[in-house]
DNA sequence: TCTGGGGTCCTAGGACCC
DNA sequence: TCTGGGGTCCTAGGACCC
C-alpha cells in the first residue's frame, strides 16, 4: 500500500532569513522579489497583519500600522544552501525522498514502522533543531491527499504540525468542508469553471462523473480526481528529471528606453543563461527572446517574443550574439508599437483601458475602435495593430524553424519603457 | 448527410505549480 | 517613481506526408 509524506518548511523564505537572524523571530518578515518589487514570502505575524502575497512594498512601507514590518531582499544562493541542509537531513532518516520544490519534499512512508505520528514528529524536530527551520508534515496515500493534509497541518495548530489523512472516514467528514480551490492542480480557473456548475467542495466533485471530469478538466483534472478517491497515479519519482528550458527575465525598477542599457541587461541574462546551462551540463538549440513594456500602469502595453533554432550551444560570446541579434528589431518595433497603441487610445478616447475595446458586440463602438484602428495603421504602417482579445499586440514570429528544441534557453523578459 | 484516414511534427495558448 | 521569477504539462489546430 502506498505511503506518503509531503513535509515542507513554514514560510520558507522567511524562516530562512529567520534562521540566519535570530533578532527576527518574533517580527513580521516579509521577503521581496527583484528590485524589491513586491511581497513574495510572509512570516506567520507577517501573515497575520494581513499582507498579501504579491503585494507590492512600495504600498506597504506607507502604511503606518505596518511600521514593524520588516522586509528582507531576496537572497536565493543562501536560501537553496538551506534547503539543501534539510533534504540531507530527512535524508537520514528516509529512504526514499521526491524532492518537489526548493522548500519541500514527497516522502516514502510505506517501511515505517512503529507510530507514524511519533515518527513525523520526529523529523520536524530534526529539521527545527539542525537547519532552524520549522515544518510542517501531511501524510495520505496518494500524493495528492498528503498535499492536502500538509494544508491542514498547516491552518489548523491543534493538530501540532502533522496531519494524518490516512483513515478513509477522517478523508470524507473533511472532504465536506475543503474547498476544491484548496486542492493540489486545481487553480482559479478551474475552480470558476466548477462552482459555476455548482461544485465547491472537495466533497461535490468526488460526486461528478469521471468522465465528466475528463472532458472538462482533461486527463489533468481526471488524475486528481482518481487521487483524491484514494487511487495514487503519481508515483514518487527518485531521479530528478533533465531540465528542459532554462529562463533568465527580470524587470526593472524603471523604464528603459535606451538602446545601450537594455543591450548590456540582455547580454547580461545571456551569460547568466549560459552559466546555469553549464551547470546542468546542458546546450540549448533554441532561444527565446521576450520583451514587454509595463502592463500595470494603464497604458497600452507592447508585448513580444521571438524564438530561432540555433546551434547547439552554452557559449557565452555566441548566446549574447543571438540574444543581441534577436532582441534588436523587437527593440525598434516596440516603440513603433507602443506610439501606435497611444495614439489608438487617444482617438477612441479610452482612457486607459483602449484593449478592453476588442472585440466587442456593440455596433458603434466597434465602428468608431475600427475606424481608429485604421487612422493607427495608415500613420504606422498596415497591421501594426490589430483587434485581439487579449490587448493590442502585434506578433512577431519566425515561421521557418520547424525542428524539435531539445532545450530552450529563454533569455530576458524585458520591461521596456514606452516612447512617448 | 455525405466530403479518406491515419500518422508526425510543430506552435500557440492556457493552466497550474512554488 | 515603485507591481517576481522560474518551471511543467496538456490541448487544439495547422502543415505536411503517404
Amino acid at each position: 500500500m502506498a505511503l506518503y509524506g509531503l513535509i515542507d518548511g513554514n514560510s520558507f523564505y522567511c524562516s530562512c532569513e529567520q534562521a540566519f537572524d535570530p533578532a527576527l523571530r518574533d517580527k513580521p518578515v516579509v521577503v521581496l522579489s527583484n528590485n524589491d518589487g513586491c511581497v513574495i514570502a510572509r512570516s506567520a505575524l507577517a501573515k497575520a497583519v494581513g499582507i498579501k502575497m504579491g503585494d507590492p512594498w512600495h504600498l506597504i512601507r506607507r502604511r503606518p500600522e505596518l511600521s514593524e514590518v520588516v522586509a528582507k531582499s531576496s537572497n536565493y544562493s543562501h536560501y537553496g544552501d538551506l534547503s539543501r541542509r534539510v533534504f540531507e537531513i530527512l535524508g537520514a532518516h528516509v529512504q526514499r525522498l521526491e524532492p518537489y520544490s526548493i522548500d519541500e519534499t514527497f516522502l516514502d512512508l510505506a517501511p515505517v514502522t512503529g507510530d507514524l505520528m511519533e515518527f513525523c514528529q520526529m523529523l520536524r524536530g530534526a529539521v527545527r533543531q539542525i537547519a532552524k527551520i520549522p515544518t510542517c508534515v501531511g501524510v495520505g496515500p496518494s500524493k495528492t491527499i498528503a498535499k492536502a493534509a500538509n494544508k491542514l497541518a498547516k491552518s489548523r495548530p491543534e493538530l501540532n504540525g502533522v496531519c494524518d489523512l490516512r483513515d478513509e472516514a477522517t478523508r470524507v467528514a473533511l472532504y465536506q468542508d475543503l474547498g476544491i480551490g484548496e486542492v493540489w492542480g486545481i487553480g482559479g480557473k478551474t475552480a470558476e469553471k466548477l462552482a459555476a456548475r455548482g461544485v465547491r467542495t472537495v466533497a461535490d466533485f468526488l460526486r461528478l462523473d469521471p468522465r465528466k471530469v475528463r472532458d472538462m478538466m482533461s486527463v489533468v483534472g481526471a488524475r486528481v480526481q482518481a487521487e483524491l478517491r484514494d487511487v495514487s497515479c503519481l508515483p514518487l519519482s527518485l531521479m530528478a528529471p533533465q531540465r528542459k528550458g532554462i529562463a533568465v527575465t527580470r524587470s526593472f525598477g524603471m523604464p528603459i528606453t535606451d538602446w545601450w542599457t537594455m543591450r548590456e541587461a540582455v547580454a547580461s541574462y545571456a551569460t547568466r543563461a549560459g552559466e546555469k546551462l553549464r551547470e546542468h551540463g546542458l546546450l540549448a538549440s533554441t532561444m527565446t527572446v521576450l520583451l514587454h513594456t509595463n502592463p500595470h500602469n494603464g497604458d497600452p502595453w507592447y508585448s513580444n517574443q521571438h524564438s530561432a533554432r540555433i546551434e547547439a550551444t552554452n557559449d557565452t560570446t555566441s548566446l549574447i550574439g543571438e540574444a543581441i541579434r534577436m532582441l534588436e528589431p523587437m527593440w525598434r518595433a516596440g516603440f513603433r508599437y507602443s506610439k501606435a497603441g497611444i495614439m489608438l487610445g487617444e482617438l477612441i478616447d479610452a482612457g486607459s483601458q483602449p484593449m478592453s475595446l476588442f472585440p466587442t458586440k456593440d455596433p458603434v463602438r466597434s465602428a468608431r475602435a475600427m475606424a481608429a484602428l485604421d487612422a493607427v495603421n495608415g500613420r504606422f504602417g498596415r497591421d501594426t495593430l490589430r483587434p485581439l482579445a487579449t490587448g493590442i499586440s502585434r506578433t512577431w514570429t519566425a515561421k521557418a524553424m520547424n525542428l524539435s528544441p531539445r532545450y530552450t534557453t529563454r533569455v530576458g523578459e524585458i520591461l521596456v519603457g514606452t516612447a512617448y
